[in-house]
DNA sequence: ATATTGTCTATATAATCAGTAGAGATAATT
DNA sequence: AATTATCTCTACTGATTATATAGACAATAT
């Protein structure tokens, strides 16, 4: 699962991309619209200016703004600078690679090798995607189950 | 991330599709192979038993086997069971579909229009694979940035 | 009977997550 | 220069979840 915190990354994003060239958004304006509890935004939009997707301006008529054009911003990146790494198990990340705790050899584990392929179908999903991109919105489950 | 126990209980499968048709393997047997906490061992087996993926025998000479032919025991299954959901999100869980907290409405939210194509995704090749396929096992990166 | 094996419920401990508090820094305006 | 409007940073809290472990119980073969 994706914490709340990157989805709260990925639709402050997709807010800034909205609003792409318009000029810095202030955090509330971002709050309200995307409905994410203001506190916690300033803990996530800092994060965000730190890792370089994001600019900030202080002061009046300040806020925030994508750092790149949305179309170099890729779904890929973001959840690799939020959550660390795309991958289902520790071992099977190839940019934050660990060592599962309690596991057989790395070369021998047969979850890792299915992992990493998935992993990798993942990535060229998620790297191929930006924040320019339109994405296919779906009609909501209301509790049926399929 | 799967969770340890998810991870635990995939290697413990794959152990008893190895051995499948060798008769009941015994939980000290899985554990020290599979390098798993052996109380532990104890828990999972046990809900994959009440889940329906294995079979117990107790007293002397007992053990577990898989409930049903390797072949058929698909790797979207054991996640389904273990984890609930294949989902990234809650909202894009096809089964065990949930709301988001503090989200946009569902039928709005684009990180869940992306999220159930990724899932849907996953879900192939998931679904695909048995504990009956081979699983090209790969070199351990041993701390390597790639 | 006894030894061997799995079952079940409760508990302990630690880690992570989600969110808040509050003092501080910077910039524009007056 | 004072004021107001912004963002920044570190620390903290409370709740939940994850990772086990303990120990009494049930079933089976010999």
């Amino acid at each position: 699962m994706l914490s709340q915190k990157t989805r709260y990354s990925i639709r402050a994003l997709q807010h800034l991309a909205d609003t792409w060239r318009q000029g810095p958004v202030r955090l509330d304006a971002i709050a309200e619209a995307q409905n994410i509890p203001r506190k916690f935004l300033t803990v996530i939009l800092s994060e965000l200016v730190r890792g370089g997707l994001v600019n900030s301006t202080r002061g009046r008529d300040g806020g925030y703004e994508l750092a790149l054009d949305p179309v170099d911003v890729r779904y890929g990146d973001i959840i690799r600078l939020t959550r660390g790494s795309l991958a289902l198990v520790p071992c099977a990340a190839r940019n934050a690679h660990e060592h599962c705790p309690n596991c057989l050899p790395e070369a021998e584990c047969r979850l890792r090798g299915l992992m990493l392929t998935l992993r990798d179908e993942m990535a060229a999903m998620l790297d191929r995607i930006s924040l320019a991109d339109p994405i296919a919105l779906q009609p909501s489950f209301e509790g049926v189950e399929e």
